[in-house]
DNA sequence: TTGAAAGCGCTACCAG
DNA sequence: CTGGTAGCGCTTTCAA
């Protein structure tokens, strides 16, 4: 409250009290006689004085608020991570103050920085896709800020994590397009660097291998920027409908690769399921009234945000070092729509 | 940085300097020499030295962040202009703190309350649906705080607002469907008391009067809670539908009425435009995969965010008190899809 | 039960 | 050119 607000320098001047006396009566100390109390409180009341929770900050240590870095806001699995976030964060009284990295690792760094520099308690963050190197968050982790890890993890800092079960819901999706009778199943996704690229894929892989199945290696296509621009998708679709032994089947991964592809299948004319079968991770709530309706791997990214928020509140919250860390799984849900329809043979 | 950083002593120690000089050099006072300078900020490199802000925010009297009130970030339009605030806030050096009021007043009052004792510079928002008072508003706002609205406005604070042009939009989708073909055009949207209602309401009522054309009251549907929970938005819905004028085109607001009346009338097997033509407010990414592709009204969320933001960090940068205020109107647009196909008769 | 004073880290004023 | 000191608003010993 940079605007003039009312201090307890004030009211220690109002009451005829001191200061250190109206700071204890506001806190309903033991020290301070009920009458005091009253008359400082109620008058505090009437003036709606606040304490200045820089000064408190300043005097205390800690910021009571926390930090939030994801690639975009806009993309419903990290608004829902977010708003996961944000509930608990609320509710235990602290601030949530964000940012975003657009998939940059260069913005990821300045923004670590600027966020870590502006006194918070903790951090959470989900890497950029272009994030092979994380010396920026060791360093912060090194001198003590709690950070925890969601989504996009690394396993190059020891701390608490939550991810989906990326593996799982790789292989899942897979398997049921192999159950539905498709064999050509291509795969698009993000950069190999990033750990949920990396599950994702090793559960399509098993999926295929548990089926016998084996794909040409340029069935796998990896968009370096996630997805960011519609270009890389578009390519790495193109490619795949002009191979010659044109794939029957898509596997997606992201909200954006995702609904970027049905959007060019549509485009294109291609009929799905009928000529190519699609089935994508996505959160969007609109999966059932898509053209088809997508069947997709719904991540729980509420109960993520809320989870990775309690751990990293228990890492501020706790009295002495945490040396016991956990990596939270949890489940993914594949929802059977339309854009996977048994084959018709 | 509560996690024992390096501090302006730590370095006037090290370096056998007053606290003063290592201050003056780091902020590359023409009064130090350029010896120190070079010394100083050389030690303060190497030992990685950042100012503490919560000490600056304390001693300048402003925390270079901003607040952000929305009703959830769980709607496209509303991660699109955060999105919008981030972009400029960001270029500035600001910090954004953002809370949800899930369209409830109680919320917003408290997180508005938080926000506001949480030492921001300004605050950016958009009214709950239930909201009519604005009392806690105009007290921060009286006490100096600079706000700007978005949105969802009120008139009742003189300041900056940004919105989109909500009678246009109104309008504009109001007689496309009636270019189109359809005359009983029935409309849901959230409750009377928020501007943005009365505005698109003003738009429908327009066009259907420049076009001689009258419909029920029973057409007109108020989702008390602005479509929160999808049970409200069910009933309007059957209501219409139950009537025995039926309506055969509907005008939704607002991205989550939009996609709901969508997907419940897909589930109820009607068949649109056939059976009855939908228009609607969003700004979902998706409109054009959708079932039947959507004919949408689009805002410009990123572009709100960032007017928003600008005229915001106008207000707080300016040297002298602003008494000139302006409303921005950005334009929506309509996008022409299937779901209001030409009726056929 | 109350108050004086120190100090969180920094900036800014005034002396030297 | 450099340093001492006050003070931002608050909490917290330590005395009284």
């Amino acid at each position: 409250m940079n605007f003039n607000a009312i201090t307890i320098r004030d009211i220690a001047r109002a009451l005829q009290l001191s200061v250190s006396t109206v700071s204890k009566a506001l806190r309903d100390s033991y020290e301070i006689s009920e009458k005091t109390k009253k008359l400082v409180v109620e008058y505090a009341e009437k003036n709606n004085y606040r304490p200045n929770p820089i000064a408190q900050s300043l005097k205390k240590g800690h910021s009571k608020s926390i930090g939030i870095v994801v690639s975009t806001i806009e993309n419903q699995f990290f608004s829902q991570v977010i708003n996961g976030i944000e509930s608990v964060a609320y509710q235990a009284g602290f601030n949530v103050i964000f940012t975003q990295t657009h998939e940059s690792y260069e913005m990821e760094v300045k923004n670590v920085d600027q966020l870590a520099h502006h006194s918070l308690d903790g951090l959470l963050i989900s890497l950029s896709t272009e994030t092979k190197d994380i010396e920026h968050l060791k360093l912060l982790h090194k001198r003590g800020l709690p950070i925890v890890f969601f989504d996009r993890i690394s396993n190059e800092i020891d701390t608490h994590k939550v991810i989906a079960d990326n593996f799982k819901g790789g292989y899942d999706a897979t398997k049921h397009l192999i159950d539905s009778g498709y064999s050509k199943i291509a795969h698009i996704t993000s950069p190999p660097n990033i750990s949920i690229t990396k599950e994702r894929l090793a559960g399509y892989n098993q999926a295929l291998k548990d089926a016998g199945l084996t794909v040409p290696p340029e069935y796998i296509k990896h968009c370096s920027h996630g997805g960011r621009d519609i270009g890389e998708i578009e390519n790495s679709l193109n490619e795949l409908l002009a191979l010659k032994e044109r794939p029957d089947a898509i596997f997606t991964t992201s909200d954006r690769i995702t609904t970027t592809t049905l959007l060019l299948l549509n485009k294109l004319g291609i009929k799905i399921p009928e000529q190519i079968a699609l089935v994508g991770y996505t959160n969007t709530t609109l999966a059932d009234a898509l053209n088809p309706p997508l069947t997709s791997v719904y991540q729980p990214a509420f109960e993520m945000g809320q989870k990775a928020a309690e751990m990293l509140l228990n890492l501020i919250l706790s009295k002495r070092p945490v040396t016991e860390f956990e990596t939270v799984t949890l489940p993914t849900q594949l929802f059977v729509r339309k854009s996977t329809a048994p084959r018709e043979v």
